[in-house]
DNA sequence: TTCTAAATGCAAATCATTTGCAATAAGGAT
DNA sequence: ATCCTTATTGCAAATGATTTGCATTTAGAA
């Protein structure tokens, strides 16, 4: 008893190898571990880059769950800070998971939509080397989002 | 005839100060000038910000032109370079004027909503800038759009 | 004034997302 | 293991933004 315990540190969708370890993740954020999460999550985990709820409904397992469920699930997820949602132009939101200490942009094709990350973090180094990976005709949109002085 | 006149340069809706002039930028762009996009874009102009086809169409006089005509604009307008169409994450596009070499960005208050514009260029002194005004809780959204060496 | 393609109005369709509600199922307590 | 409470789900209907089809109108060139 006398030997201090290091602190549980939260743990994360990405590093959780088994339906255990999401569970977990789950029960951290309160949250109860149904079949239809754990699929879920199994499902983001799997889709590349940021994905739109259609999206990860068809990496689903037939069945799986209900739309809504799954509509249900994303934006609750968003509000506890488990995944990030974006929008890039087309109708449709899209999810990431976040993961702390990974910040990242996005490079999104205009023609054939196809999305790439980002690692760099200033505009100009990351439109050099975009150009240099054959991106053309580049355009950005950088929207801050916070709480102003009134609210 | 010896001397040599000026290039026209293409009009801008945000110069023009009558109809006459707004008339002559959608000649430019082989559009029709229609009593109701006169009208839209007079609305536009009016309109503060980026904003969205219901804000824009609520700043017409009644009856002005039905909502699918609006959109239809708006679509079209953003297709030609007219207007730059972007998100905010509340379901709603927004629209606002491209006026070359007005580059700048936005910051989105998460509560109230409230749009101001940001005309730095790098993003930590614009992070620095915003805390300076009073803005909390920063996060920000940067993405890029262009043709891949695909595409 | 005439003519034709472009633009509009109106109503219905679509697409992404949300919501109400009754039925189901986690997971803590017994 | 069983019970119980409440979170979570499925289903169907509602919503909100945006788009589309089509017949009618209209801008602007001839």
């Amino acid at each position: 008893m006398s030997r201090k315990q290091p602190v549980k540190s939260s743990p994360t969708i990405t590093s959780a190898k088994t339906d255990r370890d999401l569970a977990e993740v789950l029960r951290f954020f309160k949250l109860r571990a149904s079949k239809q999460r754990l699929a879920i999550l199994q499902a983001i985990k799997k889709t590349p880059c940021p994905a739109a709820a259609e999206e990860v409904f068809q990496a689903l397992p037939p069945k799986t769950c209900d739309l809504a469920t799954l509509y249900r699930n994303l934006s609750q997820w968003e509000k506890l800070g488990l995944l990030r949602r974006m929008q890039f132009g087309d109708g449709a939101s899209r999810f990431e998971l976040v993961e702390p200490h990974h910040h990242h942009h996005h490079i999104v094709c205009r023609k054939c939509r196809r999305i790439e990350h980002i690692h760099l973090c200033g505009m100009d180094q990351i439109e050099t080397r975009l150009r240099k990976k054959g991106f053309r005709d580049l355009s950005h949109s950088l929207e801050f989002f916070g709480l102003c002085s009134r609210c």
